[in-house]
DNA sequence: ATGAAAGCGCTAACAC
DNA sequence: GTGTTAGCGCTTTCAT
């Protein structure tokens, strides 16, 4: 009997006492069995060899074990069907609850996944009914924009993903937003696609620098992998970053303080994503109603990849993070 | 009645329609209660945010998704405590057998485990009795050695991890062997500690400047990160990097890409031993008696942190990997 | 070839 | 307060 309800403090202990000589260890299978509750938790990413969704597995890693959680973590590789049978396989071993990030935008499996989720990424928005944990892009945009613009680059090249992919969209907007704001055309702005990968990001590079684009160059790339690969590209092409062209990535991945020079990125909190879903997945599995979507803000990463064309000493780059 | 055995096709057919028109699913719970396995195995690794594990963990995972079996993934941290608190949990759920990478090299709970486990990485050695999967770090070290010699450095300065650790053990006995091999005496290789990080790289560097090592100077790194800690402390001294210092890493981490220049390495099979070691569960788990141990070469990935003074055209370096 | 029954180890509900 | 009982959904055995 180790629940709780009213027993005599004596054949309490005595029980324990016998457990515990004994060797006695409650069978978890049959409590869950009995109960309903396995005490285990899915996760859902793209890939746990990604360092972001490493940190972000972390996360909710080490939440979850801080109350007796187990983790089941499966990597879908942007691909749907995938995605689809790790969903199957979580509901087969009766998962209390999982967090996923969805592949697709459309997740009309999803919304009939008969257990508490939580979403995380940007998929989230298209669907408000279900809890979430995201970054704030708009708001990281807008962070790096201010920031290029304090340093004297008012119109970066852009390097986006996918189409696709919301995290797409919402980027463009941001900057959609951005120059309206101003006052500016954003339709003139010059944007380059990638698919987040390094290589896409050298490539893109490439076409960059045998482009026109008036100098010196300046790229904001959606996230940190295109932004290496574009700066292997600028080294390649015998050229020097930041003085011939400056480069912003976006995400804050560990390898961004190896390059030369740093890489400069605005960070997303992505171990407190995790984190936070578990909390968000705890609490609705204990039974709260609240439908919080959590976003959390991005910070900025100087390192050494922007040059600074303002020539006030006060916004001086900190050399590494 | 879903196993097989002697049923007439009709009544198997019927009662498989019946099933699918009810949307019935079988209870993996009540089936895990029943038969004793729960289809759900277990890794614990140092860190599923370091990349070399998350490498690691993915290859276990692909294998584990390929036969429907889910993997329960933890971190450790280095941390004794944290890895028992582990290994209880993985009992506690009933997992079926699991992979560890145990922190330390006497693993007595690990004998009484009470279920099947695969060892990975260097501890394996010290438990003989028990399957395991590592890489060949004294051919790795061999591999690197001979690479620095046929480039002209002879006598590189070392930089290993904490010495408690059997991986340090096996590297300096594999640097030992070879320079006794060559008939030189090994005690007097300047041989710096570290603790894996890149920090700790890095220290170690700024040491190695303003010490009298002979120039140029030549570091053999036990692992990726402290090389690259050490090629930021290079560029930190003013210093350029072949040209000054010349750097050899081991793991082989992506992050190694992207330095300037590339960091040169002895990469270990990291995926393939997380495929191997859930190849080796699963045979375990279908009564293979075979208490394999198998031992993965390394390889050497050439890209620009080494300068080349033989002077012959041959061993030019690839430029980037 | 099929149906009935026992029981895996636990918890919740009820009577003592 | 404490002991008893009935299942959770499945598989295995035994009788039909």
């Amino acid at each position: 009997m180790s629940g709780a309800k009213n027993i005599s403090p004596a054949t309490l202990e005595a029980v324990l006492n016998a457990a515990k000589t004994l060797g006695y260890e409650r069978n978890h299978l049959a409590q869950s069995l009995r109960s309903g509750r396995t005490g285990m938790l899915g996760l859902v990413i793209p890939d746990i060899a990604n360092p972001f969704w490493a940190e972000v597995a972390r996360g909710a890693q080490d939440k979850a074990a801080q109350s007796g959680a187990s983790l089941l973590i499966f990597s879908s590789d942007w691909n749907l069907e995938r995605e689809a049978s790790h969903l199957r396989a979580l509901r087969q071993v009766r998962v209390d609850g999982a967090i996923v990030n969805p592949v697709e935008n459309r997740i009309d499996d999803l919304a009939r996944f008969g257990m508490p989720v939580v979403l995380i990424g940007s998929s989230a928005e298209q669907h408000p009914e279900l809890p979430s944990v995201g970054s704030d892009i708009a708001q990281g945009v807008e962070l790096g924009l201010n920031h290029l613009k304090s340093l004297g680059h008012h119109r970066p090249v852009f390097l986006l993903g996918q189409f696709g992919r919301l995290a797409h969209v919402k980027f463009q907007r941001a900057i959609h937003d951005h120059f309206v704001a101003q006052g500016e055309d954003p339709d003139t702005l010059v944007i380059e696609q990638g698919d987040y990968t390094a290589e896409s990001g050298n490539a893109a590079m490439q076409r960059i620098l045998v482009s026109s684009s008036p100098r010196p160059i300046c790229l904001f790339a959606a996230n940190d992998l295109m932004a290496l690969g574009a700066l292997l590209a600028v080294r390649d092409a015998g050229l020097s970053c930041p003085e011939d062209v400056s480069i912003l990535g976006f995400d804050g991945i560990p390898t961004g303080l190896f390059s030369d020079p740093g890489l400069s990125t605005i960070a997303k909190p992505a171990r407190g994503i995790g984190d936070r879903a578990m909390t968000l997945l705890q609490a609705q599995l204990s039974g709260e109603t609240s439908h919080d979507r959590i976003v959390l803000p991005c910070h900025l990463v100087p390192r050494g990849t922007l040059q600074d064309l303002s020539g006030s000493e006060t916004s001086k780059l900190t050399a590494r993070g």
